[in-house]
RNA sequence: GGCCCCAUCGUCUAGUGGCCUAGGACGUCAGAUUCUCAUUCUGAAGAUCGAGGGUUCAAAUCCCUCUGGGGUCACCA
């Protein structure tokens, strides 16, 4: 059997998080089986269409190389499917008319049935409890519950990997394929992830959607395992699995029951232990990407700075808190007599330091913090207007001599 | 409220009858390293495995009840 698997977002706004992570799943576990993953855009609510929301939604796949099928299928564009396939239940007797909109006849007696493959659980709804749903609206466009059972058919989907909102509606589906005879995929309903309020993720609660935290600093590698790890563990203790290694042990019997609460502290730790684990290379690379004006910085600058902030920084955001003072955002702090007097040392010391670099620069910096009775973060505070930051001696180094005296030369 | 799902440290989790006086990670706290901060390293606190009943020589692990939390009840998806 050759697997597939499918995402289909509505073009109703940016999917935040959870969704992308429920595309994860389907795509490690599409690639798991040498299978294929599609991508199919459920666009059959006009009312609530948003334009932008499908770029949006390709960039989110495109950026964490979340790879679709080159076919993306669009409901909106298949109108005349779904109505066909209407037509048929309505020759077999099996839906009618109400207010302009077609219903299907649910069963009212015996029971539904299927067994999700999370946690290989029997699950149950009695027929009776069942309604009688539109699976063609007024307006003549499908219901997604009506247009996604079709194109899961047609689409030959082999594995429905989704969230577990659509528990309570998959009786509906399963009467569904059952009225047109047709196989049933599998079933895999992920719990759902909740936010710090232990409430269902959503806009309402402030729930992000991948591009906001590729806005924020995080990068792909780390935001895919946070995801995966949430609600996945392929057992023991390891922590960080790169793309290719998830794939190869991806499991459905490895996700769990229970839903997550997302923990925005912890994929910061992750951030920062792929930060830390890319080359001086490969994190300038990513820096120059997210922050372009970074080319107006001398390229030799550049270089030196990034093996100072690479333990530093927890986001690629961070990097421009970590270097104002190269940019001159840096905010002029208010010194007591005594620092504006310390000022005027330091100038007249560095500015007989012939050979400039950090160990010239650090014994000087000693000498004053002795003589002043003073700590590191005074020198701090002079210099960047923080009390704290990346190495002074090294700092000044990197600045130059020039550029180090003109800031002491402003302030004292 | 009806129906459905779930229940191990604050959080993510390991655990599928004996190796569990419950392991790891994040976070927290303490110490070491250090020119501040961060990194790194070491250590500590932190879960009577939601509660109560069973089954068993033995239960976090199996069964029942309760409680709590979540999801869903649209011509949205």
């Amino acid at each position: 059997m050759n697997i597939r698997t499918r995402i289909p977002p509505s073009p109703t706004g940016i999917p935040h998080i959870g969704n992308t992570r429920t595309a994860l799943f389907n795509y490690l576990f599409a690639k798991h089986n040498d299978g294929e993953f599609i991508l199919r855009i459920e666009d059959t609510d006009r009312v609530r269409f948003v334009p932008d929301a499908e770029k949006a939604i390709l960039e989110i796949l495109n950026w964490l190389e979340i790879t679709h099928g080159k076919n993306i299928q669009r409901q909106s564009e298949r109108i005349e499917i779904y109505k066909k396939y209407a037509k048929e239940l309505k020759e077999k007797n099996l839906s009618y008319e109400d207010n302009g909109a077609i219903r299907f006849k649910m069963p009212k007696t015996g029971s539904t049935k299927w067994i999700d493959a999370i946690g290989n659980k029997n699950i149950t709804f009695e027929n009776k409890t069942q309604e009688d749903f539109v699976i063609i609206k007024s307006d003549g466009f499908p219901t997604y519950n009506f247009a996604n059972v079709i194109d899961d058919h047609l689409m030959e989907i082999t594995h429905v990997l989704r969230g577990e909102e659509f528990i309570s509606s998959t009786p509906k589906h399963i009467q569904l394929y059952k009225a047109f005879g047709w196989n049933i995929p599998v079933f895999a309903h992920l719990p759902v992830i909740l936010g710090p309020d232990k409430q269902k993720l959503s806009k309402r609660h402030g729930a992000k959607s991948a591009l906001d935290y590729r806005d924020d600093g995080y990068l792909k590698d780390a935001l895919i395992n946070y995801m995966a790890l949430l609600g996945w563990n392929p057992g023991g203790d390891q922590e960080i699995y790169s793309v290719s290694e998830m794939i190869k042990i991806f499991d459905l019997k490895d996700i769990n029951s229970t839903s997550p609460i997302f923990d925005p502290v912890k994929l910061d730790w992750m951030n920062q232990q792929y930060i830390q684990s890319k080359s001086n290379n490969q994190l300038k690379k990513l820096l120059v990407d997210f922050y372009p004006d970074l080319s107006k910085l001398p390229n030799e600058t550049t270089e030196k700075l990034i093996p100072l902030v690479k333990s530093r920084i927890k986001t690629l955001k961070e990097f421009k808190e970590q270097t104002e003072i190269f940019f001159g955002t840096n905010e002029k702090s208010n010194l007591s007599p005594t620092e504006k007097r310390i000022t005027i040392t330091l100038f007249s010391k560095l500015e007989k330091v012939n050979d400039w670099n950090n160990n010239k620069i650090f014994e000087i910096l000693k000498e004053v913090m002795n003589q002043n009775k003073i700590r590191m973060n005074i020198l701090y505070k002079i210099f960047t207007g923080k009390e704290r930051g990346l190495p002074l001696p090294e700092t000044l180094e990197i600045l130059g001599k020039e550029k180090a005296l003109s800031i002491l030369n402003q302030i004292k």
